[in-house]
DNA sequence: ATGACTATTGTTAACGTGTGCATAACATGG
DNA sequence: CCATGTTATGCACACGTTAACAATAGTCAT
């Protein structure tokens, strides 16, 4: 079996206690004692056991890291981001336990004793049954991605509302008002800011948006793709579309090619997310950047802190969005009467 | 504080053992008293403490997911087929811990104790200390994506050569010769197995590269992009390209179409991955497709049978690729001499 | 009625670690 | 020389669970 305590304090021909001590470095215990045990410690490759720390420490060591679900609606880059921002805050010091939170058939096993912190990263309304049990368990807690009211809850997001707004203030300001809006996937709390920045930026220009010029999507290629078909068959063919992420944007690209149109000298098109491919597809597409390594390495190192001060701050924290224009969205001439 | 099985005890009028037997549905116990004790222990919310059963148990209830790196080299998609492929198997029987290898300083952490079973998503010659230390320390062990032969580890895989044979055998069916190449991350084993198809299948047709004519890339957009750009400059400039991964494909058909020549109708490019934009860029990618998602699955169903069964069965599981006929590639007039 | 057997429950120890309290050795000050 | 303080260590218990080994009561066959 694996080497003990017991097994070193036996060889050092002390009482495990001064093993345990020496270990942790405490200041109870002779320098040169130390110094033996950790000799010994190192030589018969002793390793603490875990769940005996846990057991009697009452932590876990773990990191729960949740997402809304990991079977479809969440892109591949998004998870991938956000697992190498949390994972690069909290290297060894804990262990990341990744979960979709559809995967829970009952929250029941979700306690203080299994998870000293948990991430969520919140893409929908229905993630909130899990936030709440959490938070009354007493589990340190940060919601990433959703806008959160729960107190005692950290909070950290982009603010896309703005950035939706921003990217349609630009679409408007290139002389589009003929747009389409190929919308999120239903129930996503990203899907419902995004529509409306784009809706307020309308408004804001006087602008209406007829029901037949917006498309419920799913986040993915396919369903840009079948919501640009819908489009390319309208009489009064948009001139513009905004897409709710880059997935659907590349999807409609496609639908829009294969009609034999142009991206953007018939239609522009314009994104979400700046995913990797963004600046590499041809032409090359005009979204909105967010900042999701960041985000989740702000709600990591915040989470941290709380954890380790058992100070609960609620606060939330809003990074910006930003417009990266590239190629996709064309200015259009403007036929007269325009002020 | 929360609840034990002592407390259950005190207010069943048993003992704390009687009470761990009926939880666990042990056959000694009678069946009215397990129902009154299971009645209990769910109104009063009891949750078992997984540090103590561990303890006790020697079980972690832990599965580590290793992947070679989490910064650098793993693409998005890859890394989320993995996971989702792992976690829909181990259901809520596991915790799934995610790691970079190439975050540990030292593996003396990990240990029997601390894992019950370890998935390597192996990408490099590299994790191979990883590897042997976890078999070394008797860790039931799969090792995904790369082919090893540690005795008593579990492998399974696809089969790249082959595929990527497959793949350049097909641009020579369809008349190209001058072709080029774009390989992977140095080290990566998937990056020389790919290399390895190509050349066999140019051997096998009597064609030979020429030095100018192959680019080390590092599995992202960008360095097929630039690789793509030298061979643009080429005098002999390639007919055909075969990229390593699809995403470097993708870097390849921006350079081409950047400087105003056509895919396929110029230079013919095929990719390696199937990744889900393949079918959506314009033209649609003609790519090999690796059920890197399967592969993980089974990965997961044989390190559980191993765990559960203690039987090691030492075995390595090719699967099959499959060569995606699309668009990018352009069957060439032979202007002659042909065999 | 006595011994053996079965069904059910309890007693006690164990897993590996950390900690409050006691203890011993030794120094310090008056 | 004694009271007090300081430093270094050990003892015993605790954390929550499981399991080997009693123990008890009831049943059955002889």
């Amino acid at each position: 079996m694996s080497v003990t305590i017991k097994d070193i304090a036996r060889l050092a021909g002390v009482s495990h206690t001064t093993v345990s001590r020496a270990l942790n470095d405490s200041p109870l215990i002779n320098e040169k004692t130390k110094d033996r045990i950790r000799a010994i410690a190192e030589e018969m490759d002793y390793t603490p056991n875990f769940s005996a720390k846990s057991l009697v420490l009452d932590r876990s060591y773990n990191l729960g890291l949740f997402f809304t679900t990991l079977s479809k609606g969440t892109s591949a880059g998004f998870f991938y981001d956000a697992i190498r921002g949390v994972n690069s805050v909290i290297q060894d010091r804990y262990q990341l336990i990744v979960k979709g939170i559809d995967d829970y058939t009952s929250f029941h096993s979700i306690t203080r004793k299994s998870f000293d912190g948990i991430i969520v990263v919140s893409q929908s309304d229905e993630d909130q049954p899990l936030i709440d049990h959490a938070a009354d368990k007493g589990i340190p807690l940060v919601v990433l991605n959703r806008p959160v009211d729960t107190v005692g809850v950290l909070n950290v997001l982009s603010d896309e509302e703005q950035g939706a707004f921003q990217a349609t203030s630009y679409l408007i300001r290139q002389g589009h008002r003929n747009m389409a809006l190929i919308e999120g996937r239903v129930g996503f709390k990203s899907a419902q800011n995004r529509k409306e920045g784009f809706e307020r930026a309308l408004a804001h220009h006087g602008i209406t948006l007829k029901p037949s010029h917006r498309f419920p999507g799913l986040y993915d290629l396919e369903s840009g793709y079948k919501a640009m078909q819908q489009f390319l068959m309208l009489e009064d063919r948009p001139t513009a579309v905004f897409c709710c992420n880059d997935e659907m944007a590349l999807g409609a690209m496609k639908a829009i090619s294969e009609a034999g149109l142009q991206v953007p000298g018939d239609i522009s098109v314009i994104g979400f997310d700046d995913t990797v491919f963004a600046a590499y597809v041809t032409p090359a597409l005009t979204t909105v950047r967010r900042p999701i390594e960041q985000i989740s390495k702000e709600g990591a190192i915040r989470l941290l802190g709380n954890i380790e001060n058992k100070q609960y701050a609620t606060e939330q924290v809003l990074l910006k969005t930003e417009l990266i224009v590239r190629e996709s969205v064309h200015p259009l001439q403007l036929t007269g009467e325009e002020g």
